[in-house]
DNA sequence: GATGAATGAGGATTCATTCAT
DNA sequence: AATGAATGAATCCTCATTCAT
């Protein structure tokens, strides 16, 4: 990017070749075919969705698509399993050992559990498709149901650390309740084609039934206390 | 079926006429193909439900179906239909003058509210696909969105009964979360293939994350009161 | 059915409708897809032999052909098994009773066996895309070796009544290797290209070759006796 | 490849040099083509062989194997080439001068004839694939037609030193007839996954056959006697 | 020369819908 | 009015072949 000298040839011409190297060309284009499956996806739903149409969003050929994925359902996944890593990523900004999840107060927690989840899907719409939307019994279900689980299963570490002694299987069932209720609540807050306004009410909404529901079920108000 | 004396006339002759009435015989066929729409719905869902599936489930020809329903959409329209009336005069009878829903107790007013759809939901396994599970932006959208909106309707009345100092815009996002809340558990609370226990445990937490939220969000705590 | 006055309606009319009844009309697109998949089959031979142009040889659409059957496979399989009752309709006729394969001399019998299915295979030059063509592990493995173990059983089973002291698994190889010399020089002797003196020919070299394998291989030159 | 004295020029170095000259790069890279084709035409077959998977089992890449095969038939062409070559090279060693192919009694030549024939294929089981299993209207019909006539041709010839006299119209017959004898009855005389003893009775059969063949079938009894 | 990513025509199969009977 | 055979557009996916690097 600097030539120290003038008239040098240009650094950047060596270092970033005029072609991507390949395995960075790779990368692109499953980056821009998972792109494209995820707009795809926000416009008509997984069912909906044609592969071919995913390749074309992509500009690219269905026989590059199933170079990458052997088919549908495999996109769907590797969508899923980026959707989890930048949520993982995320979460692993918003609940710092600093941020102590344990003591945090249930407001403020939810916030932190909420609110870069919404901004997630808000910048994702195709999120909405895999995680919201999607039917239990799908073909695609495996890519979902992993999804959901570890959303499931992070909430539930969070309910462990903060109320020690609840029942697990109870324990559990909260959790899965909790992330049902997100799910449920999620769209309308987020949903690209609804007013600002409305979105913001929505998300409001999403955590007082929230924080209401955990605060009415589980039983140690100490620990899963408001404050 | 017997005739105990010969040449006489056979009873089931007159009891059942060879030929029922058009409308009469129209009728049973449009309730057979809905109750086969019903069923197949239930099993694999709308999307992956054929129209040939559902016709030779009611033991009718595709024909016929279409002579019904102008297209597939027209029948999850139509049996959305039939669900509303039927959930209507359900609720007729649960939601009694006498029942007073002003000032009936929350729990004992969510209840007269949620068993009698987790009992239909039970009885009418295919209701879940048109209404708890149904994409919005599916292409039979318009019959599950009337659905949708009508039970929205109610419960948005009720409130209004109960709280009539609310603000109706809330008010009416309050009876929309509340039906999303609902319809993301009741599922789980319903599932033929779950055990019993699991059910009732998850009927009851879709009534305490309902009265949870109820009670959190709107604000005349003296309406919407616990007793 | 018949009318008994002058003037009265056509009896054909009555007796050939217009259109045919379903089921005879059924049978027709059925025959007239077998017909088809033989034409395309002895064009290109099975694997090349796509669906579309079988449905187009047959003058339906691709639906109709998969009403018939469910997939390539089946079509194949019914194929064969419509050569095979054409075939075991044929030798009924060829080896009668009265024909006495057990005491008709090696070429006579041959003659019976061989020449009608050349007869056949003239008249059906599909036949050879199925039965000499047909590479063992193919998809359609299971129609072609089908089709091919019932003409092994046959011909076992008159080496069976001729030399009934020969070792089973002896004669069943001699079945088989019979076949295959049958199936080798079958289309040679029936091609639709080759012109007639040639084709006469090769027929005699297949009996020629036939007859030598099977007295020279056969022990009890008594039975398996030229005359 | 072992060195003797610490840092001692390798002389493996020096007998396999690290760029070996181009054009025996060049046929290396050609002959792993072939003998991948070989294995994946023996495995599935040609129609069903990918020109990608013999690449991949050539560890090249296909760009490298449409360097050498302007398309798939010509890899087939070529493989029959190599194919004839090798064969030629075994009866040249088989059918010396010494040997006497002219008054060699028919067994032992036949002997000579069918038995390197079939080490050949069990040594290359893909060999099947483009001599015995090829249907004659395939696509790459040209590269086994020539495979097909060198062997008729080579046959050919010795029936004409044995029997001078005969037609050269029929004996060109006969000698078709006899390769497609031996064509039909050599896959089972070599299948990989049949047992031995049933492959060594295959074997006598097919030499039983074409033994018997050619005694019936040329004339000259003298010539082509048994001894 | 070598590589392998990219292409896209083409093939099997499904299913909503029509329409002759 | 009922039937169900017929239709064919649309879908997923494969694989021979090309070409930029």
């Amino acid at each position: 990017m600097l030539s120290f000298v003038k008239g040098a040839i240009d650094v950047t011409d060596l270092l970033t070749p005029r072609r991507l190297p390949r395995q960075v060309r790779g990368a692109r284009r499953l980056a821009r075919l998972l792109d494209a499956a995820e707009a795809v996806f926000a416009e008509v739903g997984y069912e909906a969705a044609t592969t071919n149409a995913i390749a074309a969003c992509a500009e690219t050929s269905i026989g590059t698509l199933y170079r990458f994925f052997p088919h549908k359902d495999a996109l769907a996944q590797a969508l899923a399993d980026r959707f989890l890593a930048d949520l993982r990523a995320l979460y692993d900004a918003a609940l710092t050992p600093e941020a102590d999840v344990v003591r945090l107060p249930l407001p403020a927690l939810l916030d932190r559990i909420v609110d870069p989840l919404a901004a997630f899907n808000v910048a994702h719409p195709g999120f909405t498709a895999l995680f919201a939307d999607a039917p239990v019994s799908a073909s695609h279900g495996a890519a979902v149901a992993t999804l959901n689980e570890d959303v499931v299963r992070r909430l539930d570490a969070i309910f462990a650390a903060r109320a020690p002694d609840e029942d697990p299987t109870a324990r559990r069932r909260h959790a899965r309740v909790a992330v049902r209720i997100v799910k449920a609540l999620l769209p309308p807050a987020t949903a690209p084609d609804a007013d600002a306004a409305e979105r913001v009410a929505m998300l409001d909404e999403l955590k007082v039934a929230l924080r209401a529901y955990i605060a009415a079920s589980v039983p140690d108000a100490d620990v899963m206390r408001e404050h």
